[in-house]
DNA sequence: TTTATTTACGCAAACGTTACCGAATTTAGC
DNA sequence: GCTAAATTCGGTAACGTTTGCGTAAATAAA
């Protein structure tokens, strides 16, 4: 297979013509006779002809590759969108080429820049939390690579974009704790800059605010651009601790976060949801398990992954520029458990 | 980037030489003056040139790109390997080309039919439990395409390749049960025709024998090939509590498989570890989270990864053919939590 | 029959590289 | 000052494919 391939040549010259007239026949073009056609395409079967992909996109100036880049494989939630993705990829024959940023910009560039140099024909994108300066993008946009952003995407590029209604999901999910009797929400979130985090934190207030609720600037928490979750998740919870008035929820806005959160509190003995309840936007397929049973805002991955590849190849398979872009928004959904049982008051009602 | 990139043809226009000068200055030759070096080193960097990959890959007759199948990405085992892999591939210039076989045989030949088709320069396998027939892989093997196996290996086939201690993992696991006074432990394990379940059966089996213990083959239990986990473990567990003689403990030998178990133990309220214990393969990173916190034995699965596409490299790179293939071991790594505390009889002591 | 039109195929160029083979110019050897 | 050897570069073929163009034979139209 690798080491003897047969080719268009090897299969003209065993049949006596010329390989223009192969390479016709094998597309099954209307100038060639039915006759040789059948001679050609019976031959490649039985020789087993694969047309060279490589020849093929040197020819066509195409990869038929897409590369892809998420900050971390090893998460659920990255590894169900790329899952997703390459889902439908094969179906089109196209391949993924995947790459991390493990939230670094730097890498993320670095990344980039090998994604590009192997002449991908597009690009899915989701920012590193420590991305600030997207140029990089822009220039790339702009010199015409197909690009479509989801999860965390840069608003100032104009291009498709896929992601889930991270302002309801906040919102339902921030309302959910309201309901429960919780008073003192703290919002803990990813870095500043990205896109999810805006959105989250703004369902997060629209909620506290459309119940007549003090938002308490206190109590909303970003980590650090570049920095890793789990350690900064202790840290902030363990100085939320330190305020005078503690809060008595917290909402996670990430997997990572959501489980950073879950193992300080409970290798500090802070009961949940007692002394302190938690959800969390979460994609592992074991928060029911956990102990208590987790409340999870959950994204529809999957689905946004073959969603992002399925507007990307439109992109790429267009015969004229495209310059009507669209943003898919998914919805999220809400499993509620445990870990947000109604107050110990409220429950005594 | 995408539509205008600049060629060796342009450079060489550009400074009047033949794009044979120009190739040869880029790739440092002896035989070009350094003057003229410079001239084209300049150029290139400030015109942004980037070799076009697919025009080298025609013209070396390899591609860059390995191909990887595993029977699921969205499982934190997988991911890591996966993860390991994409780290050093992407340092030694090469790209990683995804396919799952989701344990189907049938889809298994597919994926790899896809990824040959797109000329790879090398192949990393993990079988599904459904495999069988492994002749394509024989085929692929003798026609000369490198390929490492990984995890699941199949044992005929002369190549490199890297697994974990299986044997003594189990046997580990095993023993620790044992000796926390549990008597008749089950064994909920993959499909029969694995390598890593006859691997892991057999720790199992030596280390009851060791311990004077019989081995109930009523307490073995195998899912069936291209089954799913989560389903199957539950099937398992409900039929072993049917016995006159039920297992106080399980012995799971996968991710899946021991999250099924315990999802099954949970929802049927059969408490862990008094009425049953459990101890699990898992490379999960929350499984002190859960309720109650499970003993696992884990995986190095990014090391596995690493030294995989390592093996491979090594292969595809070698001057000549390679003839003498190795094994490599990695050592399964233990933690023993609440899931598999001791007895309370045994406690009382 | 002669001319016009299909039909069915081959030639050659092109995609962007690399490498073999020469050849012109410079330098060295004496 | 003449030959020999470096040094430095260009022409060209090749990797495997697709496609525009040309053309011979076969068919249709006159």
């Amino acid at each position: 297979m690798r080491y003897e391939a047969v080719t268009i040549r090897d299969i003209a010259r065993a049949l006596g013509l010329s390989t223009s007239t192969v390479s016709r026949a094998l597309r099954d073009s209307h100038e060639i006779s039915t006759e040789t056609k059948r001679r050609v395409l019976e031959h490649a079967r039985s020789t087993n002809y694969q047309p060279n992909p490589i020849a093929v996109s040197l020819r066509e100036r195409k990869s038929r590759s897409i590369g892809i880049i998420v900050s971390e494989i090893a998460n659920r939630f990255f590894s169900e969108i790329i899952n997703g993705v390459e889902s439908v990829a094969i179906d089109r024959g196209y391949n993924v080429i995947i790459a991390q940023s493990l939230e670094s910009a730097e890498r993320e560039l670095r990344q980039i820049q090998f994604l590009t140099s192997r002449s991908i024909d597009g690009l899915l994108v989701s920012v590193s939390n420590q991305t600030e300066d997207t140029s990089f993008f822009k220039e790339l946009n702009q010199k015409g690579l197909p690009m479509v952003f989801f999860d965390r995407v840069v608003q100032d590029i104009d291009t498709h974009k896929v992601i889930v209604d991270n302002m309801l999901g906040a919102y339902e999910a921030t309302v959910h704790l309201i309901r429960k009797g919780y008073r003192r929400i703290a919002l803990v979130t990813n870095a500043e800059g990205l896109s999810i985090t805006r959105e989250r934190e703004a369902g997060y207030r629209a909620a506290m605010q459309k119940h007549g609720m003090p938002v308490d600037d206190a109590l909303i928490r970003h980590t650090r651009p570049g920095g890793q979750a789990e350690p900064e998740a202790a840290e902030i919870i363990r100085s939320l601790m330190e305020l005078d008035d503690r809060p008595d929820a917290i909402f996670a806005t990430s997997d990572r976060l959501t489980t950073g959160c879950l193992r300080y509190l409970k290798k500090n003995h802070i009961k949940i949801p007692d002394e302190m309840a938690l959800i969390g936007f979460s994609n592992s397929e074991i928060t029911e398990l956990l102990d208590p049973p987790l409340s999870i805002v959950r994204q529809p991955a999957f689905e946004m992954g073959a969603t992002a590849i399925r507007m990307l190849l439109e992109l790429i398979e267009s015969k004229r520029p495209v310059t009507q872009f669209r943003t898919q928004i998914l919805a999220a959904e809400h499993v509620f458990r445990q870990s947000t049982q109604a107050r110990e008051t409220d429950r005594a009602k």
